[in-house]
DNA sequence: ATTATAAATACGGTTAACCGAATATCGGTG
DNA sequence: CACCGATATTCGGTTAACCGTATTTATAAT
């Protein structure tokens, strides 16, 4: 991570926007839970507002956000599309992120904001 | 990933809440910068400061944020307030997304918003 | 004890991200 | 070609996250 110094400001500041808007993919319990069912391979968007039990207009919208970041492509399958995740290192990074939320779960939940910005009532 | 669907719906949703909550953690490309500069070295609140160049208030505020989703730690050292990574997994994850940012950079890039959900003003 | 420096917290305003509901588009099939 | 099922998009309203500013708390040195 620490090449980031070596940028010029400008690509310095890309690169963390980029970077940030790419976590913010990850930043939302319904693609998470998306992303946890691709991994057992892939489904088709009628598939997944089955298992997921939400509206379809809204797991296309997360779909459409997952593959802008990266995380999942497209294929299609007949009549259908069919999502799968995109790289190997998808799961990666899920599996470390998961140890280090079991790691510090109690510690997380008390933050009832995550930014601990506004209110910060813990 | 997939030992989710193990879990009785209260505890998937949990931890799919938890997940997101700590992945929002790194949505900031301010708390992303300074993870970057603690992965060099241990700082101080006000070195960090300096080095960002924000308001101290800003700074704190970030930090306390890092600190909840358990990305960094602190130790008082004499009138100091210092942080450090708190776990070599921070690094791993951030190298991670940093190859698939730079892989995807310019279709990242182009979504505007990242949610894809309001405007998607490609 | 007082003061000064370091750090954390609070507040109001603004913007971005989410949802539900409705509507539009796309592509295969009869 | 026209229809219909599958998927994508749009819209309005609501909430959460961020920032700037101001203030408060804590700690150490005088």
């Amino acid at each position: 991570m620490s090449a980031l110094r070596k940028l010029v400001p400008e690509e310095e500041f890309a690169l963390l926007e980029l970077s940030a808007k790419f976590f913010r993919g990850l930043g939302d319990p319904t693609r998470l839970k998306i992303l946890d069912i691709l991994l057992d391979g892939e489904q088709s968007v009628s598939d997944l507002v089955r298992l997921l039990g939400i509206q379809q207009g809204r797991v296309s919208n997360h779909l459409a956000c997952l593959k802008w970041c990266g995380y999942v492509t497209t294929a299609s399958k007949g009549r259908y599309t069919v999502y799968c995740i995109a790289d190997k290192r998808v799961k990666q990074i899920l599996q470390l992120s998961r140890e280090m939320v079991a790691k510090n779960a109690e510690h997380l939940w008390a933050c009832t904001r995550i930014s601990a910005m506004k209110g910060l009532r813990v």
